[in-house]
DNA sequence: TTCATTAATTAACATATGTTATTTCGTGTG
DNA sequence: CACACGAAATAACATATGTTAATTAATGAA
């Protein structure tokens, strides 16, 4: 047992080494090529993700036709499709890999059938999506509080990474813009 | 013990009385009068609010002075700030009764407590946070994926008490525009 | 009821973004 | 190395929003 696993769940003290071997059982390592869908919406996707290398994107397709990226996981994330994670509902969500990925993938039904009675795990759980929630909650303020160049400056200032990584065509529309404005203010931040 | 206390728990089927009498312990009902500040940046909230009457209103004031509206939570719903609740943080928001409300208020701590040795009481926290994230992931896409005009039609067609209960001038920054850019939306609806 | 205050609308103008199209750049493939 | 393809930058124009200010409407307090 050890491709990295164990350290993925090390900073969480109060699992027991039973609990470890338990969540080892229910997890799969799994690869995926970039460019390669992972998740589409309408199927329940199964699985929620810890990433160990590479980066994933969700996104969703517009009545008008246009794809538009929610959210950016990378290296230590977790990712996952919304509803089937928290519900078990179908996907409204793709998932993408940008980059070759390797990924923890922990079966979500199995996951819930062991927090019926093991609160550590649960707890494990619990801590996980409030990560997650977290992370949600700061982009709602994200786009509240700051318009389309500020918000390009934050991810500059704080995940300079991003922007190395995602082509701006995907990047745009995570910060609510087009391509063609993205790539203004881009001019504009540079020269000014 | 009944104040509407037992009907809010209803729905979690997998709580036993015993339960409920602990989370009673922990809980208290609070009033607040319309105007009134509940939460403020810079001070650990204490309380979860499972709100029985009234509107709750979460913002910000930004750097330069301006206050945008984060969240807007009312019958029935969990509120709280964020980074006190997920993280026993210092708030970054503002809570503000809207209206008179009449809430339940949980003491965070205390039920930290409770759930460490109660699975029950976990699972009961850990399905409300779930609830709550799956309002901030659609509220991310909410941003991401329409436009201010769309965004009010969202509003319009599926929370239309907000629309009644709200003053502009809080929807406004809620929906991410000024005053002036919702009264012309608005109008632009109305005509068109 | 009246008055004062705030909210909402309207107007006028500046500005950023959206849209469409074109050009330039970069990447990867043969 | 040349070529083809997609990404990014640029341009030109339409449009929505932001900003400031003025007007009208609504609200609450005395």
């Amino acid at each position: 047992m050890d491709n990295g696993f164990k350290e993925a769940f090390n900073r969480f003290k109060f699992l027991k080494l039973t609990d470890l071997v338990a969540l080892f059982k229910i997890a799969t390592l799994k690869s995926y090529k970039k460019g390669e869908i992972i998740a589409e919406p309408g199927k329940v996707f199964e699985y929620a993700f810890l990433i160990r290398k590479g980066l994933i994107r969700t996104y969703v397709i517009t009545p008008e036709g246009e794809e538009k990226t929610i959210r950016l996981a990378l290296e230590k994330d977790f990712t996952s499709c919304g509803q089937s994670m928290l519900f078990s509902k179908p996907s409204t969500e793709y998932l993408e890999a940008m980059e070759d990925c390797k990924v923890i993938a922990i079966n979500i039904q199995k996951l819930n059938k062991l927090c019926e009675d093991n609160i550590r795990i649960l707890r494990l759980n619990h801590e996980g999506i409030k990560e997650a929630f977290g992370d949600a909650i700061e982009r709602v303020e994200f786009f509240t509080i700051l318009t389309p160049e500020q918000r390009y400056q934050r991810i500059m200032d704080e995940s300079p990474e991003l922007i190395q990584r995602v082509p701006q065509k995907f990047l745009a529309s995570y910060l609510g813009v087009t391509t063609v404005s993205l790539s203004r203010i881009r001019t504009r931040l540079i020269s000014g």
